[in-house]
DNA sequence: TAAATAAACGGAGGCGCCTCCGCTTTAGTG
DNA sequence: CACTAAAGCGGAGGCGCCTCCGTTTATTTA
């Protein structure tokens, strides 16, 4: 990697001061829109909220599919920070759980997105693969981590893990969905923890 | 299958007689409208030609998907209406010929649908089935009858003539794109005549 | 620091979406 | 035919989308 100015500008010359803040700040209301209110949230009311003019969302973000996908990348990237944040600070078995907790909140917005967000990911395939290989990344480090410090079982592998929240994405939509998840992932966790050799 | 009044009302109490006319001429006009200008063409526009109010095409279909889907179903109908015709019109090997010019064009539509498309065939999963159902249907009995009348070679499935098909839809797009793809449906045609016992 | 210029801003305006509900038409009924 | 209820109509109105371009601001140059 060369240098860059940062994340979500590579290889542009670098925006002008004002042009940068307005453009994180709008990505970051309308993260918060669309996990509020799913994809058709207003653009209007995004701007405004971001104390932008409409046209200044629409000159960053030529469409709303655009902005969609910046927000998605950048709901990945927190979660694969997270990974590495987590890491640092617990015991490898705790990270792994406190991660697969924050994997349910990016699950959830995943699924306010869910209709056009397939399209995005059936058109637009380097975004699936970019996407899916970095969380991916994170949850194998994670899980190898664990498993070497032996709080959690060594014949596990990540692939496995992954396979087995499955079930969260693809669980019915309920009210109750969260805390359902929420049980997974503890269950997950006790069956991971079985007969490692560090149990705790 | 119970009495029904027409296809497109099954199972409901029988549309008024203004209704029904309006319903019929909305989906027309939406089919032609939906061919020129794509999946966006302005459902207030197609009203006016259909010389109703915006209010009368939204009782009648109450999400533009709906209308959608309603004029790709007359679509994949009239293909196969169009199968049966030209059996009963032509020798069984020009029949088979003529409906894959056929089956060129309403490709050609299916393209400008693309996206909203194939969003709506993954969503409703029985609109997928039940149409290529009709259509690889269509075709067999084409393709059967060819090949019993001995106008074709007899040791080709139909499945494989869909299949040699495919290369049509997956083709870039190009602007020549239909002389390829009538290109293609001859040589397909000289390629079953070849060794037909009553080539002609 | 001031002037010059390129970059970015923002919101008015035009268009399409969709809902809502008072008005019109149809299909019965006597 | 006249009347009525139910079915259907239609377009005004409110909102969101997106473009366009005159105005403002950051950066560079002197």
């Amino acid at each position: 990697m060369t240098t860059e100015a940062t994340r979500d500008a590579p290889a542009q010359k670098p925006l002008r001061a004002d042009a940068q803040r307005n453009r994180e700040k709008l990505v970051e209301v309308a993260a918060r829109a669309f996990a509020a209110d799913g994809v058709d949230a207003s653009l209007e009311e995004i701007a405004k909220r971001a104390g932008v003019g409409i046209g200044t969302l629409y000159r960053h973000f030529p469409t709303r599919e655009h902005l969609v996908e910046v927000v998605y990348r950048r709901e990945v990237e927190g979660l694969c920070h997270a990974a590495e944040d987590l890491a640092r600070e617990h015991p490898a078995d705790v990270a792994l759980e406190l991660w697969m907790q924050r994997f349910v909140d990016y699950i959830a917005t995943k699924r306010g997105l869910a209709t056009s967000l397939r399209l995005l990911l059936t058109t637009n395939s380097t975004l699936f693969s970019d996407t899916s290989g970095r969380v991916s990344g994170a949850m194998r480090s994670l899980v190898e981590a664990a498993a070497a410090s032996g709080k959690i079982r060594a014949d596990v592998d990540s692939s496995d893990v992954m396979h087995a929240l499955g079930g969260i994405y693809s669980a019915p939509n309920t009210p109750d969905w969260r805390e359902r998840s929420g049980r997974l992932v503890k269950l997950l966790m006790d069956g991971l923890r079985f007969g490692a050799t560090k149990a705790g």
